[in-house]
DNA sequence: CACCTTTTTAGAATCATTATAAACTAGGAA
DNA sequence: TTCCTAGTTTATAATGATTCTAAAAAGGTG
């Protein structure tokens, strides 16, 4: 299995529902966007069988902790989730509910101009709500 | 009242409430951010009545909807909003879990090349999250 | 005042998320 | 292999923000 060594590398045990999750997120042609209940239901369909709920939170709390999922910041009931761990921004679609990956070079260069006292920048995130 | 001309005019009824949380909320100097604990606090130092905290909740909806209020998209368990409906972006200090206005000025112009058929862009956000 | 609609209210319900504590497992040591 | 221990999983309970409900109260027009 290719995530055991990815895994182990970040000090995580490679436990089957870990590498479970790992196949549901990573063995994709394409990132995507998800919600822990999007990624409960994606994990009922493509894996023989159950994992718990709380599993499944630890398990995408400790990926993101890695940096292997980005967490998407928007105001919504339930939390967002992006394998794509590029550095790149969003637009929200505000009737479909939906998100949609903007590349950093759809945005062009952010300056921020103002610095805070002993801060540092972690990052930078765009969103552009959208409506009809 | 002042504020009673500008809640008839959105065709909001002036109730005692409302105007206790307009007042709590508007006549400050500066303009700040908050969440509806942080408001349901405000109004318990600030007057000298119980406002129900389903009132708080419907009220702030309801200016936000009317755009006396903004929410701030950021991925918190409570919902941030502002009193400050010009177009500007945050700060989000990730430590001291508190965000901080960053002028539309501070940001340089933002130009989103990408765009989406059908849709028209309401708004663009940017969170600038800080770290020691 | 009378009437009708909007608003307020307390409390219950909902729902995402986190905590708990017991059972299980990975992986190194003996 | 077997033992051991820390890390992990699990079902379930607890938490906490937010929304719902339905009855009481208040606004505003005639």
């Amino acid at each position: 299995m290719k995530y055991i060594e990815k895994l182990r590398n970040s000090g995580l045990r490679p436990t089957k529902q870990r590498l479970q999750i790992c196949e549901v997120l990573f063995d994709n042609e394409k990132t995507f966007h998800f919600t822990i209940n999007d990624l409960v239901n994606k994990i009922k369909k493509q894996i023989n069988s159950k994992i718990s709920l709380a599993t499944v939170y630890n398990t995408v709390h400790a990926f993101e902790k890695k940096g292997y999922l980005k967490q998407i910041s928007i105001n919504s009931n339930q939390t967002y989730f992006d394998t794509n761990i590029s550095d790149h921004h969003h637009f929200y679609d505000l009737k479909e509910e939906k998100l949609i990956d903007l590349e950093n070079s759809d945005v062009g260069p952010i300056n921020i101009l103002k610095k805070i006292d002993g801060k540092k920048i972690r990052s930078v995130e765009v969103l552009v709500k959208l409506e009809d």
